[in-house]
DNA sequence: AATGCAGTTTACGTAAACGTAAACTTCTGA
DNA sequence: TCAGAAGTTTACGTTTACGTAAACTGCATT
């Protein structure tokens, strides 16, 4: 229909090849978070075809990646997206998981800014030590308020 | 003068036992942290004293720890806070790092806000359902904006 | 003198998250 | 038809950040 052989979804699936070089990782590591259970492609053949489900699984653990997540935390986390549509005891259970999760984004949240605000603190004293020297600094645009 | 013998600094320094305690790590992660450079408690015979300004450094190590930096980042960082103040090349330098940190720094908190997004959708989803159901959730009080 | 607690060094062990190498298949272009 | 690229499985290796155990010291009780 859509030009490649056993297009069953109407959506162009992907190589390892393809997914390796628009996320930046070896397909090493696609194959270890498969074999996780964090990622399913499904196959042709023996070939590994994803889909944008996948792509969107694998934006999602890159998140908690760069975030210092476990695999473990980052298998938890990606399951609440996917959660079945249980009873209200189910519900309530995913409800409490997502405030656990919220809690520790918002420690990473003010560890952030901290981090920031002590940085701010140091390159002002930087700047003011630089003009003290009469030197022009380069580059460096700086944020808004922390 | 101010109570314990050995008292030069006029600051109240802590046994590593305190430190755990106060931090919530284990001595073995304190010795090594001061192993690889980290911390460096004076000592008092054999035994290891932190003064205040050793538990600054901790407090700085354990926010980059949250943020899932590596032991190797975080030393970078930490010595970023006590650069010499050395002349204008250094100093450029200096703010080239720190501007390399703050945009490793404003990433993570974007991912934090889009996985704090998601989760407010889901956690609607959750209450939409469980309101459909004629349930009342328990718990569960929510924030500002994302 | 003996016990116990807190601390010390030395050293091997371990879990997580991949890296790397070997040996094989499958497709594609020259 | 055959080389090369891309993919596959299997399996052992590596780095990071500590855990854990052994053996020792110093000090305070009992």
């Amino acid at each position: 229909m859509s030009g490649q052989p056993n297009d069953l979804s109407g959506e162009r699936a992907h190589s390892i090849g393809e997914l390796t070089r628009e996320f930046g990782v070896t397909a090493r590591t696609l194959r270890f978070y498969e074999e996780r259970g964090l990622l399913r492609p499904r196959r042709a053949g023996q070939r590994r075809l994803y889909d944008r489900g996948d792509r969107t699984r694998l934006k999602l653990i890159l998140r908690g990646r760069r975030l210092g997540f476990s695999l473990d935390e980052i298998e938890e986390i990606v399951s609440l997206y996917e959660a079945p549509q249980g009873e209200a005891g189910q519900l309530q259970l995913l409800l409490d998981r997502i405030a656990e999760r919220r809690a520790e984004l918002e420690e990473k949240r003010r560890d952030i800014a901290a981090v920031l605000r002590d940085l701010a603190r140091v390159e002002a004293g930087c700047l003011e030590r630089l003009d003290e020297l009469g030197q022009k600094p380069a580059g460096a645009k700086r944020g808004g308020r922390a």
